[in-house]
DNA sequence: CATAGTAATAGTCTTACGGTATCGCCAGAT
DNA sequence: ATCTGGCGATACCGTAAGACTATTACTATG
């Protein structure tokens, strides 16, 4: 039976041919002259051929030849599995998704932190995919991603986040508008102005960030225009249909018929969190939980 | 340590990661389930990381994923490096090469028998080389061949020897030489005429052999020209440089200005033997043999 | 003929591995 | 909530593989 074969023999056999002397061979295995006979032997009675030829010196024979090649591979494969079994389990090598929302990546902290582990992390494919906060908690749930980046961290008891970025709010309008020059900013003098938003299902605690933001300036936005993404809706002030507050991140976008205004208002910001499964303790998404934490010691920097 | 791993623990995984379920697996393997599961528990113990989730079903880990890939390829190269021993050592597989003196071949049966083993020993690659008869006994010695076929089969403690064909000596004239009727044909009539041989030392048994046949018929040969191949030889006589005699298998070559006649002596003839180191009992050889002798029921056929 | 070098053999002990019996855990049914 | 069946883990025991020490057998060489 080929059953009784084991990687003991084939690592004797090796060292053995390499070594072509049953001294030396064992002395490299670690183990007697007469353990490594025997393994031969026994190796030799599972083939049922000889394969190493003894006198007048050691020398494979032809079938030892054949064997030798494929023992060699098999052997090399057997130790890279242990290998990269162990690398795997550390989060070193293998596939971590990321979802993300696309502004969060306008906060120049965190493309840093993605080239910063794909160089420490070579094996790790990292796979990125644009999503809404929404869509990221779904997909979390249902492990087609692994770790989300997403604004507002949610109240899950599923869901574990960690904040990494905090951001104020600044507001934005178009040049020329009567408010234009105002500083520092007054949020409630935005309280009849029309304005340009995202629907609530998109992210909806963040939503509601804006419109309490509102409210405790006193005054419910007027909402005429959606927009899924802060690009396009800045846009759409350029344009001239109304105002938005947004994520400070925004004001890389900089253009001559645009205004970013600082709001006056100390409370008046938001947060850039990381998510992942609470129950999933991978190694990948401590790894790279480890390398967004460990670039800035303060682990969250403010803009 | 990886050296503790096995080839059981490799078959043991590599069926729970197939059936996914470790009382089938186990039932695969010719095991109990405890059995099995002791064998995983120490493939985890090796490798230091869990490869197999047993909750809510058995399913593999990211780490377990990348052990099977390479595990399996271990497996499957250490089982072929068992079969390719074995049909290596049956003399199924690898390399045979032949030393031929070239007008050997020119006997019918022995390319046919070239033909049949290459059919029945397909992994078997069969290199020829030609090479004189006194070549092939030094290349036997020397292990540069495994086989010979060649003329006279030589008297040495080493080299062992089968005759596996015989063949007449014909004479070769010249068209219009005054002999060249003359029919049956006495050898003696050669006896004033110029020879064309070939060096003793290319084959001394084969030499002696033509000599003492002439030497029987009351004559020396007065070689004028000599030409290691009989190819040459026999054009040499065309040429009208003189006459030689040469085995039947050479009236193959036919033409205007050439022509054989059978010897009148029983006695006139050559053989074709096989030759290999007595000590090298390896299959290989044996089957090639086989197959030699195994074509035609008589193993000395005569032309 | 003697000797050194090298592989094979003998005898003993440890450990790996397989088997039986049984436990613990979780999901689905009552 | 409790019961029950499926499934993997654990406990314990017996057999056999494998390693070690000591020694023998064979060869090539001085």
């Amino acid at each position: 039976m080929t059953s009784q074969l084991g990687l003991r023999h084939l690592r004797c056999f090796i060292a053995l041919a390499e070594e072509n002397h049953f001294g030396r061979a064992a002395e490299r295995l670690g183990i007697t002259q007469p353990a490594l006979t025997q393994q031969i032997r026994r190796l030799e009675e599972i083939t049922g051929c000889r394969l190493v030829r003894r006198r007048p010196r050691v020398a494979l024979t032809e079938a030892g030849e054949a064997f030798f090649v494929r023992a060699r591979r098999s052997l090399a494969d057997a130790d890279a599995a242990v290998d990269i079994a162990r690398r795997t389990s550390r989060g070193e090598r293998g596939l971590l998704t990321l979802g993300v929302v696309p502004s969060t990546l306008l906060v120049p902290e965190l493309p840093r932190a993605i080239r910063r582990f794909r160089e420490t992390h070579p094996e790790v494919e990292l796979r990125i995919r644009e999503m809404s906060t929404t869509e990221q908690l779904e997909a979390l749930r249902l492990e087609r991603i692994d770790l989300g980046l997403l604004r507002e961290a949610p109240a899950d008891s599923e869901i574990a986040s960690k904040v990494v970025v905090r951001e104020r709010f600044v507001a934005v309008l178009p040049a020329g508008h009567h408010l234009a020059t105002a500083e520092p900013f007054p949020l409630a003098s935005l309280a009849s102005e029309p304005f340009v938003l995202f629907g609530k299902s998109l992210n909806p605690p963040f939503y509601t960030r804006v419109v309490d933001l509102c409210r405790a300036a006193g005054f419910f936005p007027r909402v005429v225009q959606e927009a899924p993404e802060v690009q396009s809706r800045v846009s759409l002030v350029e344009a001239g249909l109304g105002v938005t507050i947004a994520p400070a991140c925004i004001q890389r976008f900089c253009g001559q018929d645009i205004v970013y205004r600082t709001l006056d208002m100390p409370e008046a910001f938001t947060t850039i969190a990381l998510c992942w499964r609470r129950r999933d303790r991978s190694p990948k998404v401590e790894a790279f939980l480890d390398v967004l934490m460990g670039q800035h010691e303060q682990p969250v920097p403010s803009t």
